[in-house]
DNA sequence: AAAATAAAGGATAAAATTGTCCTTTATTTA
DNA sequence: TAAATAAAGGACAATTTTATCCTTTATTTT
């Protein structure tokens, strides 16, 4: 569904969103160690975000990366939208460049009130909103 | 959300199925122009849902693609799972290889219901299901 | 100022997906 | 039986995605 790229930022993002939560900060190896993704690629997709300003970093001794106030806001979709592009909000299911409601694929109507479920949700659960649950270990980053 | 694979799949189906409703059979190039889709890529796939029996053919002269009255009622979602695997059935939306009920992923109550809505979209739709529509050139398979 | 730390950035490599080409096999028609 | 037709199949190439490595830059601590 999504880009391994979009996968571990969601998780990174996450993660330092816990880590961080009282003006800490963390480094990629440790996020990359806990939410089982390669340090390298990791790093390039924080460095992404970072870019984007949906995250921030600090470099030297201490530094490492942390999200200030708004960031915790940033809905899931917003980190989509960054790794991936729109290839998931504006394309089509069988792949039709022009597919629309006056032009539809066979599956585009069945499929744009699911799609319409997808943002909805993607756009409502904001980085933040899972700490409480990822802090009591309901929720899961990681399993081996 | 499905692989260039699976998405020429599936319209190539939908094309054959359109074609060949009277047992007449079809070409890869004939299929491939139709779909907007590139010809030898096209065969392979047709090739490999012939050899799963999603799908009939003929060689020599006349010979061609057709589908008999069971493979109309083909659903979607096993063309996806022929070309895709279970990726899209059987994988965490994060990546998480033991991803469950009792070890959620932060988004994993959400997007089972999602999940389920797409999988009964995809049971219920058979690719017989668009002939009328497609035939009436309600629906599109290719567009300039 | 020097040493240590950690992210930024660029180059490269590996793997997977997508796409092309060419030969072989089966079937039909003349 | 020969020629023509069309899928089957395998080899190969291009592109994209995923992953690794190394050098540079900024910052902190000593």
């Amino acid at each position: 569904m999504f880009s391994k790229a979009t996968e571990y930022g969601i998780k990174a993002m996450m993660y330092i969103a816990v880590k961080t939560r009282n003006g800490e900060r963390v480094g990629v190896k440790e996020i990359a160690k806990n939410i089982d993704a390669p340090v390298h690629f990791t790093a390039k997709i924080l460095q992404e975000l970072c870019r984007k300003n949906l995250l921030h970093s600090a470099k030297g001794p201490n530094g490492g990366f942390y999200l200030d106030s708004a960031d915790l806001k940033t809905p899931l979709g917003k980190i989509v939208k960054t790794l991936d592009g729109d290839r998931f909000y504006n394309t089509c299911v069988l792949g039709l460049k022009a597919c629309s409601h006056k032009n539809p694929c066979p599956v585009h109507h069945e499929f744009k009130v699911i799609k319409e479920k997808i943002i909805d949700m993607l756009e409502k659960n904001t980085i933040g909103s899972f700490n409480t649950e990822l802090i009591n270990k309901n929720f899961f980053l990681k399993m081996k």
